[in-house]
DNA sequence: ACCTGAACACCGTTCAAGT
DNA sequence: ACCTGAACACCGTTCAAGT
């Protein structure tokens, strides 16, 4: 009935619908964003919202692109390792408070490669793989693995993301540990071994062990580092 | 009008819906898979279809679940390194044939870690991780940094898949270069350099390159390997 | 130029009814 | 126990009509 947050007098813009996605987003996950949950909040219609954006795959590629923006925008400067590592931990944390992040990257990076979050998070990271010294013609390659685990680690985390807001992070980790005890011992007998360590593991010293795993492998290979 | 595949009068069941649902959703991606297209096929009704499997999430599970058991059957025995190169490039090829794989992938291990993919993947490398002599407490963050970059770099492929199945690979690779040489020159130095980097490499190599890189990085931390 | 809102084609899911 | 198929609530998108 009467608008809090807004005044439906102030006119409508690209930015602004954006902005109303990732709100929502974060509110109700993909399930949350729709074209009525949209103009509902907007107190607008649904051509109005077609005016200023083609479609839904590109509100939810600006959303994407304006969350990775200012992820990456804090720049701590560094060593080249102790960059890559701040870069990565963005990321890291931007999926942390936006779960739904992690899908929609994947789907950024499989369908459009000419898009602009790949552009983005490639240079970031391939700026400081530049520094780090690894030569030339293995700049693409080995900034590609850097992203590449990245992105997969963040994605795994997008879940304990959830969890941890809603419900007892504790209580979550004990169901998956439970969960992989009870499998199969002759079927899964690395699962019921690891599923301890599971158990107490925190999501953000792993990302960044993981991290430092790749740069060792960078080090090793290329003497860089 | 006349079935040409499938006799109308063959039994439904679990399985021959998973197996339906594979062939649509390798026809024409996500969007190829429906309760109508899928009852179509089988040539029944969607309560038919909902008798066997609760939901559309439950039967992308099993068909997700079906591919990966499939691609990680195939054992040939080696040296750690080796068989860890093999079960990741099993999962690459298996992406590489489904591409509708990565988008469910990273789903299934965000949404449910609890459920039968996360298990069987962390399994088939935590395995050889373990052999390549990584010790007790470190295995479970190992083997997921492995599967985080196996999973990320297949996600970033299966685009390429697509194009590669479609039209011609060379085609798209270059309208990708020419898009990132076309980037600003101030913000996008990196992207603009290794735009030549990008037109010709080969997805398989770097996929490789990539383990590679990560089982460096393991050797030079746990002087294992 | 920008917005309204009814209408369209389609989706996943349910359920009374059949065999 | 297994299947049918109409019906329901909802979705993204379009478009004639307004200002």
């Amino acid at each position: 009935m009467t608008p809090r947050t807004r005044r439906r007098t102030e006119a409508l813009s690209r930015d602004r619908i954006v902005e109303a996605a990732v709100e929502l987003l974060d509110a109700g996950g993909e399930a949350g964003l729709t074209f009525r949950t949209l103009t509902e909040r907007l107190e607008t219609g649904a051509g109005a919202i077609y005016w200023h954006v083609a479609n839904k795959d590109e509100l939810l590629a600006a959303a994407t692109d304006g969350v990775v923006a200012a992820a990456l925008a804090v720049g701590s400067p560094g060593s080249p390792p102790d960059e890559i590592r701040a870069v990565a931990l963005g990321l890291f944390e931007a999926i942390e408070q936006h779960p739904w992040l992690a899908t929609q990257l994947a789907l950024q990076f499989s369908r459009s490669p000419s898009g602009s979050v790949t552009p983005r998070i490639f240079e970031a990271i391939g700026r400081r793989v530049r520094s780090l010294g690894v030569p030339a013609g293995h700049r693409f390659t080995t900034t590609s693995a850097l992203v590449s685990y990245i992105l997969g680690a963040a994605g795994q985390n997008a879940a304990n993301a959830q969890s941890a807001a809603h419900a007892n992070r504790a209580e979550f980790l004990d169901a998956v540990s439970d969960a992989w005890e009870e499998l199969d011992a002759r079927e899964y007998p690395f699962m019921r071994e690891i599923a301890a360590e599971q158990r107490g593991h925190d999501d953000r010293e792993q990302f960044l062990a993981g991290v430092d795993l790749v740069l060792a492998g960078i080090t090793a290979v290329h003497r860089a580092g």
